[in-house]
DNA sequence: TTGTCATAATGGTCATACCAAAAGCACTAC
DNA sequence: GTAGTGCTTTTGGTATGACCATTATGACAA
């Protein structure tokens, strides 16, 4: 079966270009680009074509611009939050999405917390120590905490030595961002039971734990999941008058 | 601390706005723009900004254009999947990235086997079973069966009634694909041998035994794992003169 | 030493011209 | 009546040239 041929543009020629340059590793995050007017020399097209393909992997995380003397094109660092963030907003506004985040955050954090058990180091719990008392110091002075709720679930997923979760659960934890703040703020005791729970599964994980580990965390994450889901539901109960009561 | 202002660029002031109306529900997917001209005329810019902006929100994955009587700028469905494939090469270039990413697919899986015994309906079930038929067809002609192992995990993902999952399972699932596409072709006992897990997980499932699917796509999918890293050893030993070996 | 001004480098914006692709319509030949 | 051809219009694609805005640096004067 034939396919129908596709011309490809030129910028998006040029955004493929750049972006195995950077594949290769011959750019490299900081690296500078040729001025715009000499990559337009160099790739015989205009500037025109440049410029569209430039600003399109700036506003995809790419790449990052500067106007004026040692101004010019950079390489950025890149990572999965880093490209998502700019979609997060959309994906939010789809009413299961939240929901279902909840779940696989569930089990991603469960996973993580068993991980975290198992190849934690000195460095690791350090780590997860600092975050507990940050967060403990933010509730004596009648914060919410959320600073430490978020280094605390960092370096849990530090702790797992797996990147690609770590990155997984930062943008879970971004996406929930609101949710979770609203969940802190919504009374002094579910700070203080969050930081309990906290405290619990770092000696769990201190002890190498794995089990107890995933006990608590499971029990800690679906006191959260509980809390953003009811308020959601009586949220949507004020602005459209109540949807049905979901099974759990 | 007072911050310095940065100044907006009109291109991505011209991006904000369309996410924004993409964000808000007035643009849907498969709406049109206007055309360049006149949205230059409506936003009182040259046709230069808006092209930037528009070719940006292209190569993002946000719209898509069309040259021609009829042609134009159009929205596109945003899923988590058509954001992350301009990035996949550039992901895989980490040497750790796909052994994490295989760990992550692992529970990830092992999960959807558990949601999928759990939440399948009949229509589901009727997937499922398709796919092994395509699978069984194909390794019968002499095929790797990719397509339908492709299909089977697709089928599953859907069976647990959680996008989220979903969207993240197929991004697994096309980050891998050369590897899963090298294990299956290794020999085609890997692939009846593959065949034949699908099978019994469908079985399970069907059973609504969610304990038994968990056990059995651990299996299937650790399988999978181990000849992946062991392709990568030997590679990356014929390149280099052999890494250590991993503790398992 | 500090402040001011000029210069140069580089991205940012605009306007204009022309090209390429695609759909629809009218006309002609069979 | 049908198929083929050519023309027109619409819309994105590409190029060019001009000018503007920002920024760092160096020179000069007080």
């Amino acid at each position: 079966m034939l396919e129908p041929v596709k011309k490809i543009r030129l910028y998006e020629s040029i955004v493929k270009q750049i972006q195995k340059l950077i594949l290769s590793g011959e750019l490299q995050p900081g690296d500078r680009l040729p001025p715009e007017r000499m990559l337009a020399e160099q790739l015989n097209v205009s500037r025109t074509a440049i410029r569209e393909a430039l600003r399109s992997l700036e506003m995809m995380g790419f790449l990052e611009s500067k106007v004026g003397v040692g101004g010019g094109t950079y390489v950025k660092k890149i990572t999965i939050n880093n490209i998502l963030s700019p979609f997060s907003q959309i994906l939010l506004q789809n009413d299961d999405f939240i929901v279902e985040l909840l779940e696989v955050r569930l089990f991603l954090e469960i996973e993580v917390a068993r991980l975290a058990a198992i190849r934690r180091d000195e460095e690791d719990l350090k780590k997860i120590h600092e975050a507990i008392e940050e967060m403990e110091t933010a509730i004596r002075r009648g914060e919410t905490g959320l600073l430490g709720d978020n280094a605390f679930h960092k370096a849990l997923a530090v702790a797992t030595s797996n990147t690609v979760l770590q990155q997984l659960l930062l943008l879970c934890g971004n996406l929930l961002e609101l949710e979770r703040e609203e969940h802190l703020s919504s009374s002094k005791t579910e700070s203080k039971k969050a930081l309990i729970q906290h405290k619990k599964l770092a000696h769990a994980i201190e002890q190498g734990n794995d089990k107890q580990a995933q006990t608590i965390m499971r029990d800690h994450i679906h006191d959260i999941s509980k809390t953003i889901k009811s308020n959601r539901a009586n949220r949507a109960q004020q602005l459209a008058g109540g949807p049905d009561e979901e099974t759990e």
